[in-house]
DNA sequence: TTTCGCTTCAAACGGGCGTTTGAATTTCAA
DNA sequence: TTGAAATTCAAACGCCCGTTTGAAGCGAAA
């Protein structure tokens, strides 16, 4: 494999090449999931050659790891939640503010909010991909719904039960962002703006806090 | 199209294969949902020919609306949930028995189990068979989220937030059907006998009562 | 300018999918 | 028993997928 020698003296071209199909999978994983999402549309909207995935990065699952570190990278510099910004917060008010982030890619279609989309398609059903990228080490952004769930669970919780509450909040906000076209269409309709955003939010952070009991 | 004069005069062993197909189709379809179960797959399993499906159905989603038409047909005799029975519960006991009756699937390997597993995969990625289907009928088991939610809702919620609550409830429980076989195994090792079950029931409601603010 | 290694490219490969085909078989009324 | 209709069957078709192939293009060192 000269792979990584042709990365150290690479040319202009690869690391063109490189990113173009980086940044056209992160779209495209994004929109499709990985299974769904097929190398021949990648290098389309990456206008590069299909065997370029392969040349590259060994074949789509190699590509698809590329995305995954970056997104955990990008997860690692804080840029989805500051872990420790989340302790400086009431229990409330973090759980509030992990629902906001969360649910931003319904508005906004940036590059943190493609990787949550990202997460959330594996959230349905995971790739052997990454499956086993998460085996080798967790990222940090499944840990953040643990640790606001803790702040609401007594200490002596059993294990079990943490389980129960961490998964339970990570399915809250992942259905609305996996599902956001979907749900602008017929029977449901729901616009996404900036307003309805916050309304979702306010919901989800009722529900989840004080349940449909005090709705 | 001769089906139609076929069926009427169908011998035995039409009839026999019909059947087979129908009940492999559900097995099927409630592993693996509508686009990740093959046809070679479900004639395998019911030792018919692979040309059978579409002889008999015109296709794979002639098949898979049969299975849907049975579906609706055991909801609507009220074999998972008896909508009345509901209105005479209180809304804390409606909801429980919701989730409770919608979990079960976690613990039993029945018909209506399979039915309902159906709808969990229906509710993350809907197939376009399952679109059109409910666009001409709505199956009764969706309304049924928006009832118990009603019940916990001011008279005077808007549209939207109906949406958003009936969603949600909905999604609490499919989570756990749709990926029962991948909570079992590491890293989460969720086992559900029945006393986890139990266990998963009260989180839920719990969780969908009062929220973790009272956990 | 020639040469050599990295990169691109169009084309094809192999495999899974739903579906179609046409002949063989079974069924059942005449 | 015969003959036509209904059903089954093995095989192939066409499509999409990820991947491989080998030649062509390209850039920089000799």
């Amino acid at each position: 494999m000269s792979n990584l020698d042709q990365a150290r003296v690479a040319s202009r071209s690869t690391e063109t090449t490189r990113a173009a199909l980086i940044k056209a999978a992160t779209s495209v994983f994004a929109e499709y999931g990985y299974d769904g999402g097929s190398v021949r549309l990648i290098t389309q909207r990456a206008t590069a050659n299909q065997a370029a995935v392969n040349y590259h990065f060994g074949g789509k699952d190699g590509l698809y790891r590329e995305v995954l570190n970056a997104a955990t990278r990008a997860f690692e510099e804080n840029a989805f939640l500051d872990a420790e910004e989340l302790d400086g917060l009431s229990p409330e008010d973090a759980l509030r503010r992990y629902l906001h982030q969360f649910l931003l890619p319904l508005v906004k279609r940036d590059r943190v909010s493609r990787y949550l989309r990202i997460f959330a398609w594996e959230s349905v059903r995971p790739s052997v991909v990454f499956s086993a990228f998460v085996a080798h080490s967790p990222p940090r952004i499944f840990l953040l719904a643990e640790r606001v769930v803790r702040r609401f669970l007594p200490q002596d919780a059993s294990a079990e039960t943490v389980t129960f509450a961490t998964l339970w909040l990570a399915q809250q906000p992942m259905f609305f962002v996996r599902d956001a076209e979907r749900l602008a269409q017929p029977p449901f309709s729901l616009k996404f703006d900036e307003d309805a955003l916050e309304r979702l939010v306010d919901t989800l952070a009722r529900f989840s806090l004080r349940g449909l009991g005090n709705a």
